[in-house]
DNA sequence: AAAGTAGCGGAGGAATGCCTCCGTTTGCAA
DNA sequence: TTGCAAACGGAGGCATTCCTCCGCTACTTT
């Protein structure tokens, strides 16, 4: 909760007149969309038409491109450490399962932009930190719980459902199938017969299954 | 080395006089830089001006954007199939490794590309089909040889080469050193003390220490 | 070596995108 | 309510890209 308020602290400049803020909520939310269809060299007058809003406008509130793919992304990062906020009450399981569901959204965004973005910079680097603040507990919670197994890190969870994202699915429903098969593989295992499991076996068995399914 | 043709012969339409093919095989390769640079939305005067040729023949060679973007894969394919022919009187590990290494390129190039090319295609099945007909052989050989764990699929390979590429690599060297590292968890495994391998334990063991490295 | 044709190059018009500038509108504080 | 600073919109100039068209070049064939 805290973690998503200082990431705007910042980063994010949202003016405060309720109009200019109207349009800058609208002008991002327009070019999430169109960087998402069109990658990272939509035409911003498409943006601002989008938005219902004059290119003008779109140029006051970004005066480069670079400061519109940036907004986009901090304000991704805040929506999704704010999620985990609003998860508290949940389940625990149910809490960690809606906040990865959500992470699928946000790795959309930034395979959208990867292109564009510095990931050695300072602000890249910030807002890797407030999602892992935001995200790990959810994991530690559910774990404590019993309710997700203790084999597998916050990491390898990221790179778990970040790397299914990685593949292009056809089919619409599709993507998030194949996440809650990989959230089922997070769930505690019931001892094998052969052999008992190490850090990573969680990730391994879930990939396998998803290889399957699409590619 | 047979497939390789195959691929050819169906898809791309190589001219026949010297200066006219010459040409053609300039502008893939400079179209294949152009988009790893600049993805997909590389000027064609700027590819044009890169290889050195008219505007007025990449428009006859490649009529529309799509066709350059088609033919570039296409190409990529070939090569990547012919390279498995060509390595075929290497020992088999060696032939296994160096194949790999040669796909790492392809997957860069299929990035760039993903946005514009169609995954349902006609021609991107076969492609698929092509690539796996050209290096499943190379890693059967090198189990059969005992120089590979037998414990892999060759679609676990991909997939673990694949998902290394997708990670952007500050460092030049880095992306080979990584690859050099999921190799060796293709290597047979001395039978660990409490556990045997499963399916795609080699998978895992390898991912999880890539993500150490970066991300 | 001569002829015929496939191929080449690039000028230029249409379209689109980028970005600035300024007259008009509107939210808000007093 | 009123005044004004903040915000808006979009015309327009410049730059870039796309793509066609056609006179010229040079490869191949006989």
């Amino acid at each position: 909760m805290r973690s998503a308020e200082q990431v705007s602290e910042v980063f994010s400049r949202r003016p405060k007149r309720a109009d200019a803020r109207r349009n800058y909520e609208t002008l991002i939310s327009a070019a999430r969309e169109a960087f998402a269809e069109d990658g990272v060299s939509a035409s911003l007058e498409d943006i601002a038409r989008r938005a219902h809003v004059g290119i003008g406008t779109l140029y006051r509130h970004f005066p480069t491109r670079q400061d519109l793919f940036e907004s986009v992304y901090v304000d991704e990062v805040e929506a999704l450490c704010r999620t985990a906020g609003d998860l508290a009450d949940q389940p625990p399981w149910d809490a960690l399962a809606g906040w990865l569901h959500r992470f699928v959204r946000y790795t959309a965004t930034k395979r959208a932009l990867a292109e564009a973005l510095n990931r050695d910079s300072e602000l890249f680097r910030t807002c890797r930190t407030e999602v892992h603040a935001a995200g790990e507990p959810l994991l530690r919670r559910a774990q404590r719980a019993g309710t997700a197994r203790t084999d597998a890190s916050f990491d390898d969870v990221m790179h778990l459902v970040g790397g299914i994202t990685m593949i292009h699915f056809a089919e619409p429903g599709q993507l998030e199938r194949v996440v809650g098969m990989a959230l089922n593989g997070l769930r505690p295992q019931p001892p094998s017969s052969d052999q008992e499991s190490r850090a990573a076996s969680s990730v391994a068995s879930v990939s396998s299954a998803t290889s399957v399914v699409s590619r």
